[in-house]
DNA sequence: GTTGTTGTTGGCACGGCGCCAATAGTGCCC
DNA sequence: GGGCACTATTGGCGCCGTGCCAACAACAAC
């Protein structure tokens, strides 16, 4: 009998195990998919010391997103000095880096996993995009349609989330939204869309 | 016995009950936190007829989530015809109007409801928004930190949004993204944040 | 080898969900 | 108006996932 049934580990060891698993499993399903039966049978442990760790599953799930969650900034020195469109050019590209570079994890923080619910806001989404395209006269070009819709669809996160910090964290007032959203919307259509697809501007010319 | 125990109600009748009862206990909680035996008790009937008439919890949920996102935009023809960046503000206008009108219940579709998780999510997006402001020179202005704070946070749907729509959906390439971020975020510098507080350009002047 | 410590296990109890046979309102026909 | 068929509605069974806790066993100290 030199085998014993199971090693007995230093406390941050199995905790890190398990916490590496959880993260694995949290980031291929969605947070209801994934039972604590499933975590345990993958760290190779029992159920009950997931509890003893970690406390309850929310709290594991809690744990996976706070480290997916702050990882994705790092290196800010990188960026020099010099007028304000060469900084928030560098900016970006740095930004994009980093977003590709750490594969779309961050991306689908919090959201993303759960297709059936994602395909119905995606559907009402993209009505909604339409209208807006209609009524800025884009509905013409049918080219670009596609990528134009994306565009679109990115502005109205935009949109959203101005309007969650005006109504809901009422950080922002109407008026501040306002200009954030009439400013932001012109520069797509006027310096965006246009430079994107090497198309001609909509309609109507510019302002 | 002239009280019969239970009434028998037309099909789309009962339907509606039910549903309109799970649309409010679904608003008010989240998900998770909702059980079918909630609202079975809440529209006053037994808990398998909620199986009956939507199948499983979660598509009643999806049927609630439906109606919710679908919504917001109904007039569309209350835009006229006109110049692109009239229409445009005439456009805004009326996204707000619908938006104020109609609650934070569009808003808070898919999300929202999870106020845990939603802390976790918070944080890290202020640590990313603290560093970007560092990167753009707006750490000096701490007067409206929190104000400006949250225009950078908008902005980071955006980027989010447009992230995904280049890595996930792979409806944009890398240098379209590229451009709408930078158009974007330039705008906001120079054009929102100087008039939404009535406060100075940063430091190092416009482009 | 014995003993104490504690990381780890296994199972119990509770609650939520999907399912289905039985029940009882309701309109129809004579 | 009384029986009858129809089906909306009920109530309960079985399963699964979770949190909890007492017992157990690996390991170190002596």
């Amino acid at each position: 009998m030199a085998e014993p049934r199971w090693r007995r580990l230093g406390a941050d060891q199995r905790r890190e195990e398990i916490l590496a698993c959880a993260q694995r499993l949290f980031t291929e399903r969605s947070y209801a998919e994934v039972s604590t039966t499933d975590i345990a049978r993958e760290a190779g442990v029992a159920r009950g010391l997931l509890n003893h760790y970690f406390g309850t599953k929310r709290d594991l799930y809690l744990e996976v997103v706070r480290e997916a969650a702050t990882v994705p900034l790092v290196a800010v020195e990188s960026i020099p000095e010099g007028p304000l469109d060469e900084r928030i050019a560098a900016a970006v590209v740095w930004f994009l880096d980093a977003l590709q570079e750490q594969g779309s994890s961050w991306i689908n923080v919090g959201v993303g996993r759960e297709p059936d619910l994602d395909r119905i806001l995606a559907r009402a989404e993209n009505d909604s995009v339409d209208r807006l395209m209609q009524l800025l006269g884009l509905d013409t070009e049918i080219e670009h349609r596609k990528q134009v819709r994306a565009v679109i669809r990115s502005f109205g996160q935009l949109a959203r989330g101005a309007g969650r910090e005006w109504l809901v964290r009422k950080a922002l007032t109407r008026a501040q939204v306002q200009l954030l959203l009439t400013e932001s919307l012109l520069t797509i259509m006027r310096d965006v869309l246009p430079n994107a697809f090497g198309t001609s501007p909509p309609r109507s010319g510019q302002a």
